[in-house]
Order: structure tokens, then sequence, then C-alpha cells
DNA sequence: CTAGGGTTAG
């Protein structure tokens, strides 16, 4: 589990009270019990034409299995089907997966001679690649001799859906060079907006800016850029290449937006963590769109505040969600648990897990990941053990919780064993998560050379998060020699990242290398690298307070500054000796110590003592890693005013008690 | 009485 870095300088200071500006979920009632009305009136059962409208109807309802046991009872009857009855029989396979029942309903088109009937043919192409047989589609689709262009949108969206997109955009370059050839008009009358929109998705998956625009190009030219649904999926695409700005204008220039519209846009801002513009496009959405959301709204608006840390508006998230009738949703309530953990809060996504009633791959590997970004692994090995028991099958990302978790925790023996667990009872590949996850925990253990081997055997390429481990990995066990050779395949992969000079930078001065570390300073410079500034969050009383280092910018620093010096005096009896090497050496000692003194953490730590109830908990979210003299600060505090303090850094929690830290010293 | 599409979680 990534810990995101938030975002947000400004107060995130949300009131919810929009609870009547929501989807009604009792209106769907109607329309069953019409069905019922008509079937008791007027279904005759020796004719094709009721089982079809049924058929039908319960398909569009979606009720496909319903839909497919009407079919099988007309089969019963031996009322033949006509052209009308296969393609939503069809529909109905292709809805429910079930491939069986797909492969005999193609029979029975075979036998009634509607193969080549376009209706039938394209449903039969969806349902095989919706059943993972997209070779079986292929062979369909290759018999048909006169196609439409529904043939070719079922084509270029099975390789879409099967992970294929190259295929799939260049099964649309086929279909347009072959249009374009006889005639530019046919193309014109050819292309539709459905078909607009599935290689639009492609594009999406893609993720090339080039190709997107030159596909936004096709759609303006055919006249289809005012579609809705084509402007909302295009949003998606530039945004998948990293445009958001580009996004924002499609969006922008929408003349109607749709629910999807604004919840594309509010998840493409959560997604690039964006928070608080996410959160003002809900607003306008609530302003402007009709005021109508629904649960995927809520899930990205979820997402949004598990990168800021906002518990407090995740909570009224949350709320809304147990109102608007969503909670038994397993993908919201995955979203739920991901926004507690990230926001500090491990027994309230807890909770929320044991109160689902059903629970997917995901949302076990939710609750793992949480535990372990918290350093809980036992209780994150305890949900893997439920897991397995349970006959849940773990998954690749579910490989990397558990081993993340252990990294954090230091459970070597038990990571050790499920790295060789995982491709030899589970059949699961480890990909380089798995190795990062690795040579963290071997690192950890102390175990350098080892880690070092280990990324050397490797097999799958080369990342920057297994040398990043390495390397954070020297600086604690004070290693010279490896970590420069990290640094050196660091530099080559992410030559901007600032963050490994300083680490590097760091090792030296440890090390009392301070030629080293001068080097280092010089070579930041002159790639025009500069340390981004740290600052770190409180939430007190539903306003987020923000502190930048030396801030002076908060109401109350004068008091937090002079709190603190008050501290000192007693952190000093018990031992403490400022240590300044987690600073980068381009200021003198004394300086150097002030710097120390006033982290954003320490002055966020200060400010949450102060201004909380004795014996609460305080949450502080920090855009970084927290520096080593602050974590020592951090931990005779919450021995000294006998508090618990949790920590989100840009790499896991810290929970300071008694004067010991979760992370064990090591992070 | 008939086929194909867009947004969400690790």
């Amino acid at each position: 589990m990534k810990i995101p870095s938030p975002n947000s300088l400004q107060l995130l200071t949300v009131s919810f009270q929009i609870h009547k500006n929501c989807f009604s979920t009792t209106a769907a009632a109607a329309t069953n019990t019409n069905l019922i009305t008509w079937f008791n009136k007027y279904f005759d059962k020796t004719d094709v034409y009721s089982w079809n409208s049924l058929i039908a109807e319960l398909a569009r309802g979606g009720d496909s299995y319903e839909s497919l046991r009407a079919f099988a009872s007309m089969r019963k009857l031996d009322i033949k089907p006509n052209r009308s009855t296969l393609p939503c029989a069809v529909k109905s396979c292709s809805a429910l997966f079930d491939l069986n029942s797909g492969k005999q309903a193609h029979q029975q088109a075979f036998v009634f001679g509607f193969e080549s009937d376009l209706f039938v043919s394209s449903a039969l192409i969806d349902m095989y690649s919706k059943c993972g047989k997209l070779s079986d589609a292929r062979i369909l689709f290759d018999e048909i001799p006169q196609k439409n262009i529904v043939t070719w949108t079922s084509l270029i969206t099975g390789y879409v859906q099967n992970d294929n997109a190259h295929e799939a955009l260049l099964v649309f370059k086929e279909f347009f060079i072959e249009k374009s050839e006889g005639n530019g008009e046919e193309v014109e009358t050819f292309v539709d907006s459905v078909a607009m929109v599935s290689v639009l998705s492609a594009c999406s998956r893609v993720s090339n800016k080039e190709v997107s625009e030159s596909v936004h190009g096709v759609a303006i030219k055919l006249g289809l850029d005012k579609v809705v649904a084509v402007e909302n999926t295009l949003l998606d695409a530039y945004a998948k290449c990293g445009e958001v700005s580009l996004s924002r204008r499609v969006f922008n220039e929408m003349a109607e937006k749709d629910v999807v519209s604004w919840n594309s846009m509010i998840a493409v801002y959560a997604q690039n963590g964006l928070s608080m513009d996410a959160f003002e496009v809900f607003y306008w959405m609530l302003k402007d769109g009709g005021g109508k959301y629904n649960a995927i709204t809520l899930s990205t608006l979820l997402l949004a505040c598990a990168n800021e840390g906002a518990l407090r508006v995740g909570m009224c998230l949350h709320d809304q969600v147990i109102k608007m009738g969503f909670a038994n949703n397993v993908i919201m309530c995955t979203s739920i648990i991901d926004m507690y953990c990230k926001c500090g809060q491990a027994e309230m996504a807890r909770n929320a897990f044991d109160g689902m009633k059903e629970k997917n791959v995901r949302s076990w590997t939710a609750m793992i990941a949480g535990y372990g970004v918290h350093g809980f692994a036992r209780e994150a090995l305890d949900v893997f053990y439920q897991m397995i028991w349970a006959g849940v099958k773990p998954n690749y990302v579910t490989f990397i919780s558990v081993l993340a978790a252990c990294s954090h925790a230091g459970f070597l023996d038990e990571g050790r064993r499920w790295f060789n667990a995982m491709s030899n009872e589970y059949n699961v590949e480890p990909g380089i998560e798995h190795y990062g996850c690795m040579v963290d925990l071997l690192g950890r253990a102390g175990y350098l050379n080892e880690a070092y081997n280990l990324i050397r055997s490797m097999k799958v390429r080369h990342d920057f998060v297994l040398w990043g481990s390495l390397l954070a990995a020297c600086r604690i066990h004070k290693n010279v020699e490896l970590g420069e050779i990290s640094a050196q395949e660091l530099f080559k992969l992410e030559p901007s990242n600032s963050g490994y000079y300083v680490l590097l930078a760091n090792i030296y001065a440890d090390a009392g290398r301070w030629k080293d570390v001068e080097r280092m300073r010089i070579l930041m410079k002159d790639r025009g690298l500069v340390k981004p500034p740290g600052f770190s969050l409180v939430e007190l009383n539903g306003r987020v307070h923000v502190f930048l280092v030396g801030d002076k910018e908060h109401p109350q620093h004068e008091k937090i500054y002079k709190y603190l010096e008050e501290l000192s005096v007693k952190l000093q009896e018990l031992g403490y000796v400022p240590n300044s090497a987690s600073v980068l050496h381009d200021v003198d000692e004394e300086e150097k110590e002030m710097i120390v003194r006033v982290h954003s953490e320490k002055l966020a730590v200060g400010f949450g003592v102060m201004n909380s109830v004795p014996g609460s908990t305080i949450h502080v979210i920090k855009n970084l890693r927290v520096c080593g003299d602050c974590h020592t600060v951090i931990k005779l505090i919450s021995k000294i005013v006998s508090r618990e303090i949790v920590v989100r850094d840009a790499k896991r929690f810290h929970h300071f008690k008694d004067g010991l830290c979760s992370c064990g010293d090591y992070w």
C-alpha cells in the first residue's frame, strides 16, 4: 500500500449537509410490478412474441438469470425461437459470464439458422469475449461476410476487456482504412458514438497522448465529439496519459454533463492527488448537476479523503453511504476500509471490514495492507490466514500486502516463507513489488549483501523501489559502499528525485565524510534540485491545521514554540541530545539545530498536545518521511505527556506510545 | 419482441 502524499495546503473545512441530494434507491420496484401485471394479463405460453418480450424485459431490467430461465422454459415447451429471441438470451449469458449457456445458445442459433444474423453474431462475439474466449470471438468475427459497425465494435470492446487495447486500436485502424478506401462518406455513416466510446476506452488503456489526440480528431471530424458518453471517455483517456488539464478542458467544454461526467472528473482529481479540486467539482456537481450523485461519487471522494488523511470528512461520507443504502456494496466498503486505514484509524477500518456481508479478494487485501502500513503485522497475517481459511484465493496484490506487512514489522521468517510460498503454492509469480518488500525486509534485518544479491539475481527488470529500499537500509546500518552503489543506480533511474541525493549525503554525514557531503550538495545544486518543503497536518475539531518548517503563519505559532521550549527542558532531563544529522549539511551547525527544532512534525505534535483533551490520541500527517531527530523527540513526548501519537509519513504509520514507536526505529 | 459503450477500491 502506497501512502499518498497530502497535497492540500488549504484548510479542508467541509460541512456535509447534502443528505437530500441523492439518487433514490426505492424507485426501481415500479418496473417489476408492471412486468408482473403484464405477465398475468397477456402472457401466452404458445406465442414466441410473448416469450421474447419476457426474455428481453428481464434482460433489460438486469435480471439475466431469470431471463435465461425463461429462455430455457420456452425451449422445454418446444417453442421455436425467432431472430429476436437469441440476441437477448445470449446477452444474458454475457452478463452472467456463463460460457456453458452461451455455447448452448450458440448451438441453438446454429440449429435454427440464425448464425449469420448480425444481431445474433454480435451478441455471440460479445459473449465469448466476456467469458474470456477472445479467440472464439475472433473466429466468429472472421466468418461473418457482411460486418456492420456493431460487429466491429463488439470485437474492439472484446480486445479492450481482455487487456489488449493495442490490438483493439489496430482492429479499429483496419476497419477505418477499409471503409475510407471505398469512399469517405461511408465511414461517417458507419462509425457511431458507441464505437467511438469503445475506441477511446482503448486509448485510455494505451495511455499515449498522441494516440488519444488523433482519435479525438477523428471524433471531431465525424461530428461525434459532442456526445456525452464520447466526451466522458475522452476525459478519461486524457487523464490516463497524465494530461489532467486536457481532461478538465474536455469537461469544461461539455454542453451537458451526466453523473458519469461528474464522477469521472472527480475521480481524475482524486487519483492524481488533487483532493481539493475533487471536492470543488463535487460541490459544483451539487449546485449545477442537479445534485444527484451515487455510490461511485462517494467512492471517489473517499479516495480523496484517504489521500489527505481527512478523517472527519471521511466519516461524513461513511455516514452518507449508510444513509443512501450502499453499506452492503463491496466496492464501497473497500473504499471505506482504505480511507480509515490511511486516516490512521485501523480499528474503525476493522469494524467496517467485520460488518461486510460479502467480501472479495480486494476487501481482504485492503485490510491486510492497512494493517501492514500501521506496522500491525500480526493482525495483517491473521486476516490473511482467515482469508485463506475462507477459501479466497490471494492474488498478486495480496502478496504485496502480506510481504509489506512483514517488512514494516520486521517479520523476516514469515516474509521469507510467504515469498517462497506465493509461487510454489499459489501460482503467483513474484514481481518487482514483491522483491522490493524482500529487499526492505532483508535490509532492515541487516542482511545488506543478501538484499543486494537478491536484486542482482532478479529476472524482472530493476526498479527504483528496490534500490530505494536498499539505500534506506544502508542509511540505517551505515553501509557507505552499498549505499553508493544503490544511489548510482537511482541517479540513473530517477535523476531528478532529490530524496536519493539527500539520503546519500546523510550516509556520508554519518560516516564523517564531509567532503562527499559537500559534493552531493553541489551535485544537487548543479542539477537544479531542491528538497521539497516538509509540512504536517493535524485535524482538530473538523479543521485541518497545516504547519510548515519553521512556521510563522499559524495563529498559535508563538505559543507552540514556547511550549516546545518547555518540553525540550524535560527532554534533556531524559537524556535527549539534538541530532541534526538528518539535515542536509548546507548550513552551519547552529542553524541546523534551529531547523531541526522547528520541523513541521514537532510543531504539529506540540499544537496537538496543547489543544486536545488530555489522554486523547493525536494524529499527524506528514508529506515526507519523518526525520530521525523528530522521531526521537516524539517518542519522548509521548512518554512525558502520556499520550498516544500517531504519525503518518510518506512511507508508513508510526504509533508512538510510552517512549516507544511501533516501527521499532526502522523506517 | 433483437446486438456493441463511458466513471469506483489494493
